[in-house]
DNA sequence: GCGGTACCTGTACTTCGGTCCAATAGCCGG
DNA sequence: CCGGCTATTGGACCGAAGTACAGGTACCGC
């Protein structure tokens, strides 16, 4: 594994020393766009008092692309927290957290997990449980009959929009087996792609 | 590291093959209070199709204690996942995903974070700008608006699982000007490939 | 006329999707 | 125990899809 770059993004262009302790090669981001380091595992974002949480975090995510953005907040608040996953920060928590919970933190984050307050979580699920829900989608299930379970999982991911790769990742498989999946739910649908495959599946016919 | 157990709790008494590979020393739960082997460090809780999650979680939370529980569903759904976290659950994912991935959301959940599917996930960072578009946030069927007359009879065939060889045919022009349409069309509606622009157009959100 | 838009096309390139070969492993029924 | 099904993966290959860069024509309004 290579060496894990952490970038910190504040209005100061020096780390805090609790950041430097718990990643000794980490860098500061400031405004530049690209440290001279390489491209950074991941980046830490401290808010401002008084800035939108939700521009700063996009203008982050906006210059760094994929890479998971941590919410360092001066004075956390649930709502603050709240804002800052709405817009896609993958953790949230105070800027000042001792070097040893910011390793943990950052553990937990690069292994695709979220990094919430406990006293977040019932706000944050009523905050996500209105998001509408497209598709009863299992009604039909003619489809499905002719798949094993694993291929309906397949199915149900490449008919929502899915890359392979994405599946991949959903699944904890490689892409290739995503592949095989795949072709073996064309041949058993008779469809001869993913477009079709999604039309069958959300009930309607090709052409 | 202690030696970490596993428990895992399900009508079957006995292990799927996954679990055990993902965890040598994992234990079944079934409904035995204690077992033998020590107080566990976490809990996977396999949901029964059928059963209602939120009173089945809250029975291993029950028995457990304060010992995190993640669920194991066979067949994910967001609705389902939203219920859980409802119920105190820490995690969630697929019965049969591979061990390398369940190893993964035990160290991100042992570490105190969160694991939440990968299209709750989406679903959470949805909403958001994408990098590109401002994200027009469409109502449905407004798609049409925001294309020209050719764009618009491009999408359509897209949408129907036509290729791009039979969109050029079927309207007398080259194959490269329907790449063309489809790269404008991608870009004002903010979806990344012809499969979200079919979901679009059928009045459906990618993810 | 000039700027803007829609429409059309070309070359070259990268990435993704799909298929063919083949292989390993676990589970299950006969 | 063996054959069949399922799940998984590898390598190689090819074509489709998508992007980048670079044009061309035509229409329309100021």
């Amino acid at each position: 594994m290579t060496e894990s770059i952490h970038c910190f993004v504040s209005r100061h262009p020096d780390l805090l020393p609790r950041w430097r302790e718990a990643f000794p090669s980490a860098v500061a981001g400031a405004d530049a766009k690209v440290s001279p380091h390489g491209t950074p595992c991941m980046i830490w974002a401290r808010l401002e008092p008084g800035a939108a949480p939700v521009s700063a975090i996009e203008r982050v995510r906006g210059e760094f692309g994929a890479i998971p953005v941590v919410v360092l907040s001066d004075q956390p608040s649930d709502e603050e927290a709240l804002s800052c996953f709405a817009a896609g920060a993958r953790g949230y928590c105070n800027t000042h957290s001792a070097a040893e919970l910011l390793r943990r933190i950052a553990d937990v984050v690069l292994q695709g997990g979220l990094w919430i307050g406990e006293s977040l979580m019932q706000r944050l699920l009523q905050g996500t449980a209105r998001v509408p829900m497209p598709a009863p989608s299992w009604a039909p299930r003619d489809w499905a009959a002719l798949l094993t379970e694993r291929e309906r999982e397949v199915a149900a991911a490449v008919a929502d929009g899915a890359s392979n790769k994405e599946i991949a990742r959903q699944l904890g498989i490689t892409e290739r087996t995503i592949k095989a999946h795949t072709g073996a739910i064309f041949e058993k649908l008779g469809v001869r792609d993913r477009l079709q495959l999604s039309l069958v599946v959300h009930g309607r016919q090709p052409n």
